[in-house]
RNA sequence: GGGGGCGUGGCGAAGCUGGUUAUCGCGCCGGCCUGUCAAGCCGGAGAUCGCGGGUUCAAUCCCCGUCGCUCCCGCCA
């Protein structure tokens, strides 16, 4: 090319004018007025309206109408000044134009599939399809950029603070624990499989045993499971780890990224220290052990008022372990219908809600369907606690704690978004604290609430030879740190005495020899010489949608999976010579449906 | 594994109590036009209605299956 750009597309002002200068950039949108001729060209930097005018340049103006969208130019032109009233305001470079004189075709385009510049609601398909193109528009560039700016700031962060980069590998070993595994076949070894890391859980503890006493990673995990909107199959976690810690030190850490973050990132301050809050207050005033905190309506329990009513369903619920619990709507009655009422039912069903119960303070008095079978006493007793007042409006679900919880804090989402109390540039962190070690499987088993290397809180750990429901009882020294709503990351301190992970391990019912099969190397370098150690995993993509306002996770990675796990791009996954496959000593069946039965074993 | 939404020229939509020459906007091609900014005006081309089967004299429309995209539950921290 002999025309090289002196500036960016976004560049140019009123300081630059008669300035001869140079451009290269992307046909946007052309507009031929016969005569003279506006092209709006664009890079990732901006927009510069060039005009390729009859009586400044003849043969400059000959080219201009064989231009189309998306052909790669590059032109060298004086930089003018627009005419009185003429300058668009919705620009940057808006006060100036660049009179073409002299032109250089970079390359042609095909006519593309889309327009380029106004793609936000062609199908996911196409976009997908042709996702270079997709990623010529400039949101979603901006949302590109802001990530590498993010990561950046992240890695100088941990960098800044004496924390070592190390990478780990990507060709690892199949864990039995946790997501379901990628797996990589071996050549070499025919018939062994490599796993992709989940996480690099297993490696950053190993570090810690090796003496790096402050790690961080920007790593790429892999699970294979079914997807989300803010899921996908590989994403990136930003992992750290540290030694001779307390769950107070690598919390002070993060806060002190977080405060960067915002401010450099969305120019927003963040009062320290964020709130905390324990996973029990969380599951009972917010039903979610991921609270969005932008907005009240908080959960309250009124199991106990109803503990001797004569009512059905409450009764029948308390008397098999249930809850009842309720949010009050404070002051919104006039603004719900019966049909916004009605509609809870079945917006509670994909959470196995059988019903929402309501009642609207009137001035006149409460209505709803259930009131008449209150005693005088309950009711009473019921508006003192939810703090009733006419012009207020109470919703309940009654069922067993897991689901009132579940669908309490989707009503409680619901509404706050009716009522427009959630806005995506309100940023409420939260440290969410205290879980539980263990939760009960279907069979009443514990099993591991994080994963089985998290320790038990200190005062607790006398539990850990206590009954099953001791066992329960006890909080792990684990925290989780939630935005918005989102959980976007968690971490907790680790058991670095292989006498307490033994112990965890029987609890679990992981044999010696099983343990040692699945997590050997690690319980093996525990007992040379293993720091204090702990650390935190946080999920970038989450962030990064949260922080650019977006729904989905595609929205803030380059080249993303569709919900089916594939790339419609590259075409992946596909199919592989059978040579290759030979080569690894593989055969695939394709499976009929009648034949499933047949092969199963 | 289960439930919901979508699939009609290159793109976005309409048409669906079965019968139309399959409609509109954008884009595309050609022409006109010297201040537009997703310019304007005139003309034109462009569609096996995702695919396969069924019902019917007749299917874009009804039924069954299937593929793809998407949201949710399960799964997954």
């Amino acid at each position: 090319m002999k025309l090289q750009r002196t500036h960016t597309c976004g560049e140019l002002r009123k300081a630059q004018l008669d300035q001869v200068v140079t451009l290269n950039g992307w046909v946007g949108s052309y507009r031929d007025h016969g005569g003279v001729t506006f092209i709006d060209l664009y890079d990732r930097w901006g927009i510069t309206q060039i005009v390729f005018d009859p009586d400044h340049s003849a043969e400059a103006h000959k080219i201009a109408h064989t231009l189309r969208s998306q052909y790669v130019v590059a032109v060298k032109g004086t930089v003018r000044p627009r005419p009185e009233g003429m300058a668009n305001p919705n620009l940057a470079t808006g006060e100036i134009d660049v009179y073409v004189s002299e032109f250089e075709l970079l390359n042609s385009s095909k006519t593309p599939p889309f327009d380029v510049l106004h793609a936000g609601s062609v199908h996911a398909e196409t976009k997908l399809k042709y996702r270079y193109l997709d990623m010529r528009s400039p949101e979603l560039q901006q949302r590109i950029i802001f990530r590498s700016r993010a990561t950046n700031l992240i890695r100088s962060y941990f960098i800044g603070k004496d924390f070592v980069e190390i990478e780990t590998p990507i060709l690892g070993r199949a864990t039995p624990e946790g997501a379901r595994d990628y797996l990589v076949p071996s050549r070499v070894n025919q018939g062994k499989f490599y796993a992709l890391p989940q996480s690099p859980q297993l490696y950053k503890q190993s570090l810690m045993v090796s003496g790096f006493d402050r790690y961080f990673q920007i790593a790429r995990c892999f699970r294979d499971e079914d997807l989300r909107a803010e899921r996908q199959p590989e994403f990136t976690q930003v992992d750290l780890e540290m030694s001779f810690v307390s769950s107070e030190d690598i919390i002070t850490i993060l806060e002190g990224l977080f405060v960067g973050l915002m401010k450099e990132l969305k120019g927003v301050g963040i009062t320290l220290p964020m709130p905390r809050i324990s996973y029990q207050e969380a599951m009972l005033k917010y039903g979610s052990d991921a609270p969005d905190l932008r907005f009240g309506f908080e959960i309250t329990d009124i199991t106990d008022v109803f503990s001797k009513t004569s009512f059905g369903v409450f009764k029948t619920t308390i008397e098999k372990g249930g809850c009842i619990r309720g949010i009050n709507l404070k002051g919104r009655s006039s603004e719900l219908s019966r049909k916004d009422l009605d509609e809870l039912t079945p917006f509670v069903k994909p959470m196995r809600g059988k019903g929402v119960a309501w009642i609207r303070m009137n001035e006149d008095g409460p209505q709803s369907p259930i009131i008449k079978f209150f005693s005088e006493e309950e009711s009473a007793a019921l508006y003192a606690r939810m703090d009733a007042e006419p012009g207020d409006v109470l919703i309940f679900v009654a069922d067993a704690e897991k689901i009132v919880c579940q669908c309490l804090a989707a009503i409680r989402g619901r509404f706050a978004r009716k009522f427009g109390l959630v806005r995506s540039d309100d940023y409420a962190f939260a440290w969410v604290v205290d879980f539980p070690l263990f939760e009960a499987d279907e069979e009443g088993n514990p099993t591991p609430t994080h994963h089985p290397f998290t320790s038990p809180k200190p005062e607790d750990i006398h539990l850990l030879s206590g009954s099953r429901e001791e066992l329960l009882k006890i909080r792990s020294d684990a925290y989780d740190i939630v935005l918005n709503g989102s959980e976007i990351g968690g971490g907790s301190i680790r058991i670095h005495d292989h006498i307490v992970q033994e112990q965890i391990f029987r609890i679990l019912g992981i044999e010696e020899e099983e343990a040692a099969e699945k997590f050997g190397f690690l319980l093996d370098a525990l007992q040379y010489g293993a720091p204090p150690h702990g650390g935190l995993a946080l999920g970038l993509d989450r962030i990064m949608m949260i922080l650019s306002g977006t729904e989905s996770i595609r929205d803030v990675i380059a080249f993303p999976k569709t919900q089916k796990a594939t790339c419609l791009m590259t075409g992946a996954p596909g199919p592989v010579d059978e040579a290759q496959l030979d080569e690894l000593a593989i055969e695939v069946f394709v499976l009929d449906e009648d034949e499933d039965t047949d092969l199963d074993d």
